[in-house]
This record gives C-alpha cells, structure tokens and sequence, in this order.
DNA sequence: GTTCATGCAAATCGTTTGCACAATG
DNA sequence: CATTGTGCAAACGATTTGCATGAAC
C-alpha cells in the first residue's frame, strides 16, 4: 500500500534551498543553511526530509566517493565533474548517452536502466591555486 | 618522506584472495575468507591493509553507492554494472573512452584525470527469479 | 481524531585508531 | 634495534531510529 505524505515547512523549504543552488550540498549543509530559520530544527529531520524527497522522486543523492552524500534537486539527467582537491561537484552540459545503455545490453544481455558518468580532476579554481599541494 | 611498508603474511593473502575472485567484495567478505586460515584475524587488519593496497595502487576501491566499500584487484581500466536487486557488480568488456575526457575538457577548461562509468539495472540471475518482487 | 512530522538523544554500522606486543628488515 | 604490522577494544562520523509531542488533514 501507497505511503502518503503531509506537507511540513520544513521538507518545503529544503527542496527550495536544494533547488536554489547548484552546489550539490550535503545534508549538513542543508541543515547549517536553515538553522537561522528555525532554530529547533534537527539534523535528523533534515535527513528524514531528504529521503522523503528522494523517495518522491524530487531530489536526486549523488555518490561522489566520498564520506557524505550530497543531494541535488536538478533532475534531468546529466553526468558530473568531480574536483579531487576541493570536491566541488559540477554539472556537466554534455549529452547523455543513451546509445552506450543499448549497446551494453547488446552485448551482455544485462538489462539495463541507467547509467551514470563522473569525471575526476582539477576544476578551475584548483588549477590556479595549484601551489597548495604540500609536496 | 616516504612511506616504507613491510611484508606481512596477512596483507599478501588479503591480495592473493583479491585476485582470486571476480567478485568485488567487502572487506567482511574478504575478512570471513580469510578467518580460517588466521585464527585471530581482526577486522581492523583488514581494513588497514585494504587501505595500505590502494596506496600501492595494487588494489582499487570502488564505491558502488552502496554503503559498503567493494574492492577490486583488476587495474586496468574497465567500466562496471550493478545489479540493482542483488548487488553484484560486473566488469564489462566495452572499450574505454579516452576520447570523452578531451572532449570535455576541451568544452569545460576543466583538467581531467579520469573518468568512471557504471551502469545500473538487472543481472541475468535477478531478470530470471524476477517474481521475487513483492507488487 | 488519526496519521504523519518534529526534536531530541540514543542507537547503528562501516571504518579508523590507540595501545601493548609481535614480526620484519 | 628501529620500524612496521597485529589484535583487541574503544572511538569515530555519517546516518537512522525510538519515543513523546506537535502539526496536518
């Protein structure tokens, strides 16, 4: 049976703050970025919130290989770009590739249904402040 | 300075199994493999010596969006399928696209180092016992 | 008034770490 | 013998959960 949802203050307006930025945040973030707002919040509702987003298919959380998740509220569908210094998470403008999922399938007789790319690198505030690597 | 490392009996077989299997596992996989022959094996072991074989890039770990960290012994660069019902990942046999990097470095600016590929769907085992869906 | 959401704190769980002792070079 | 590895148990850190109270419908 269906689960169904009531609206809270709360879960609106973490979608509006994913939606208003474009930094992939963590739930921390969220979290550290509403406090002012409501001075009660707790984390655990901001995660509570987030997957509730995630389940309604509103917001998307993207594994980036390190220790936090980071949610992202844009949801057609592109690759990333990773910064291994700063770990800034760009959204790509390529095309995705719908082609390679059929190729695979072709191949393997896996079914599939999504694929995802990363890229990993330097972005462009690393590259200048490359005298920071210690060695 | 340099890290040194020195041989130990456990870190060789944790290798050794690594290279054994297709299968990406856990580190409490590996840990459970090994137990028998280690009696007193700990976990932390394991984990440290996991850690000690990626910095000697003899070992990769990769992050499936799971919660778990799987580890793979192949080096070579290959692209993965998760199976999204049981888990499994799967190397596949598509040529890697060194092409892609250039190109988006090219639109971006961005210096790219690597780039990873994993696609997501149903392994032929799971497409079978698909019944096992409770809807 | 029944159900879902909140805040708080405690619990969970994969992984890391401090320490005393053993193995390596 | 100087350094690195081990086992054990405790610590960590991101996320989840139980519970009593508050908001939504």
């Amino acid at each position: 049976m269906e689960r169904t949802y009531k609206r809270s203050r709360q879960r609106e307006r973490i979608l509006e703050t994913l939606m208003q930025t474009t930094t992939h945040p963590t739930a921390d973030w969220v979290y550290a970025r509403l406090k002012p707002d409501f001075p009660d919040l707790s984390l655990g509702t901001v995660y509570r919130n987030l997957n509730i987003l995630v389940e309604q298919d509103l917001v998307r959380r993207i594994d980036n290989g390190s220790s936090f998740d980071r949610y992202d509220a844009r949801r057609d569908p592109h690759y990333h770009f990773v910064c291994e210094q700063c770990g800034k998470i760009i959204d790509l403008g390529i095309p995705v590739d719908t082609a390679l999922e059929d190729r695979v399938s072709g191949e393997t007789g896996l079914v599939i249904k999504r694929h995802k790319i990363d890229f990993f690198g330097l972005c462009q505030d690393c590259q200048t402040q490359s005298g920071i690597r210690p060695d």
